[in-house]
RNA sequence: GGUACCUUAGCUCAGUUGGUAGAGCAACGGACUGAAAAUCCGUGUGUCCCCAGUUCAAUUCUGGGAGGUACCA
């Protein structure tokens, strides 16, 4: 750790893990404010359905970067990047410590690390090749492009082949070119805490969670959402299942059931991300406010 | 009570003319630098209902038992 440099506190984990919660007990000891990282809490017309914050949690400690998008805007990690660097510029005028929370690992990885520099790219051309001529055109098309990408990159992977053709298509130049070049510091300390519980019980508050957010109104966000249905703020856990049920083509249990599976699924996912990632140490919900205060009389020994 | 059919992976089921078995879904493991709650890759986890008989060998054939489904009473 550099000394004289305020402190980020970063607290990730799977969805359900009960991050929110633990962010704001941190962050209401030190009296300090949370930036979220989280792809889906974003938007401001998505809410129950992505867990948001509840009005009494928003006003206990100020959020950053919640609610403060349209699901009709483009947003991605690049966006992400740059809008929480500048949140933390300012917070960190008025506290030593922030506190960073939230379950997208390529986020929190764009806030911590940082990514290449891109230019803004629209993928709307290479999305529509591969509708109409397959993964197998993409493939060709990179390893003619960009051979050195195409050896490393996931080349069944058509999100992964579309971007990056795009980025060759807009600036002419090879994906790979971009990758590795930008040296990202940071002017602040973190630490990464990753939230970790037995995984029974997380899979049971996942299903809890989602009986409440159906009590709470899930289906009627969703019902007033369905126009929006292909836009990719709504492929998301939560709001696909519940317009296939009003499509009919399953019964409400049925889609709820889905809801819960889907979300396990995704909470697999990410437990596999923070395991592999490296640097995050696991720390119990529970065990939070302690790991941090300890770590902060260290620093001052 | 009688007759027919069924019982194989967590679930739904396929299969072995007798050589201890495989699909889908689930589950589990993994990848991932701008859609990341997305997207993609990998893995079969099994008293083949139980007991006995025939056989070199039975999940498969025979007999009995248990459970289930349908029809007849």
């Amino acid at each position: 750790m550099k000394v004289d440099l305020p402190l980020l506190v970063v607290i990730g984990g799977p969805t359900g893990i009960g991050k929110t919660e633990a962010a704001i007990r941190v962050a209401s000891k030190y009296s300090t404010e949370i930036v979220s990282a989280d792809s889906r809490q974003v938007y401001m017309e998505l809410n129950i359905g992505v867990a948001r914050p509840d009005e009494d949690q928003l006003n206990a400690v100020p959020h950053h970067l919640i609610a403060h998008r349209s699901i009709k805007d483009e947003y991605s990690a690049g966006h992400y990047e740059e809008e929480a660097l500048s949140v933390l510029d300012k917070l960190f005028e008025k506290h030593d410590r922030v506190i960073a929370s939230g379950g997208t690992g390529l986020y929190l990885k764009a806030l911590t690390e940082g990514l290449d520099k891109f230019p803004k790219v629209s993928r709307q051309k290479w999305t529509s090749v591969f509708n109409s001529e397959g993964l197998s055109f993409l493939q060709e098309a990179l390893r003619e492009l960009d051979p050195d990408y195409y050896r490393s990159v996931d080349i069944q992977n058509p999100h992964r082949l579309i971007r990056a053709l795009s980025v060759i298509e807009e600036t002419g130049l090879p994906f790979s070119s971009f990758l590795g070049r930008s040296e990202n510091t940071r002017p602040f300390n973190t630490i990464k805490l990753a939230l970790t519980r037995d995984r029974d019980e997380l899979y049971e508050r996942i299903n809890q969670r989602v009986d409440e957010m159906m009590s709470e109104g899930l289906l009627d966000e969703v019902r007033r959402l369905l126009p929006y249905r292909h836009l990719s703020a709504l492929q998301t856990v939560g709001y696909q299942e519940l317009f296939e049920y009003l499509d009919g083509l399953y019964t409400l249990n049925e889609a709820v059931e889905k809801i819960k599976q889907h979300t396990r699924n995704y909470a697999k996912r990410q437990m596999t991300w923070f395991r592999n990632q490296g640097e995050w140490t696991k720390v119990h919900p529970e065990n939070v406010l302690e790991y941090v205060y300890q770590l902060t009389e260290k620093k001052n020994e």
